[in-house]
DNA sequence: TTCCATGCAAACGGTTTGCAATTCT
DNA sequence: AGAATTGCAAACCGTTTGCATGGAA
């Protein structure tokens, strides 16, 4: 379903998440969209954000286990993720092999559209524990 | 915190996880798990599976939005998801390049531990949508 | 003047947790 | 006798949804 209005709402969540250092969740968004839009719910904000990533505005980024982050970010990009505080930096990768062809054949009938690499870890901060 | 006592619910959220075909997530083990031990309570079902992937007896297969699944094989392999109706395929690559390389001096301090390949799609079934 | 979008609050679903009772491959 | 583990139910938390109101096209 694609955005027929562009309302007041999205339009500031969309720049609360292009205003964020780093991917912020719903929480966060709606903290910051609240100086902008004071009376706006956070029900509203889960709606902007879907939105908003449906038409294409935004990438989800999904972390198992942990809330929904977007990223205003659209460049072709990977992820380097920490397993221990969950803090999620953009990777962009001068050459990332095609892994598709690897896999195509293996279940029968299957149409593979995308490889998703992330890699985990531990962040200077947290590797002091 | 290393299982101590392998206990007979242990034993059979195991057992349940290794005759299950597919990847089955708490609930699934919790109806195959009952017909072993039929007053095993769902909370016991989440802490095995836990205790059981925590010590390596399994694999958590965490998939965004959707309920954990685990896996009892343990061999080196990756994963075939189908966005559509979110059934996990294993896959076992003959070839798969290490990545990590190619990270690690991005974002400095970071240490790459892992990298995770997860190839996406729709399976057969669902592609008659 | 539509009907899409919003605010609000309640519901949802998977998972976790507090606690007293149980059990110890 | 001590400590890990269990069953139970309630809490948790991110997210979704129903519904009446409001506002953009």
């Amino acid at each position: 379903m694609p955005i027929v209005r562009f309302t007041r709402q999205r339009q500031a969540v969309l720049e609360a998440v292009k205003n964020s250092r780093e991917h912020p969740d719903a929480a966060r968004v709606f903290e910051a969209v609240r100086h902008v839009v004071p009376n706006i719910s956070l029900g509203t904000v889960y709606r902007s954000l879907e939105a908003l990533a449906d038409d294409g505005h935004l990438l989800k980024l999904q972390q198992p286990g942990r809330p929904t982050r977007y990223d205003a970010n659209l460049d072709g990009h990977h992820h380097l993720v920490c397993d221990s505080c969950g803090e999620v930096y953009d990777v962009t990768l001068a050459e990332m092999p095609d892994l598709r062809g690897l896999v195509q054949h293996v279940v029968p009938g299957f149409e593979v559209r995308e490889q998703r690499v992330e890699f985990h870890g531990f962040c200077s901060r947290c590797q002091k524990n």
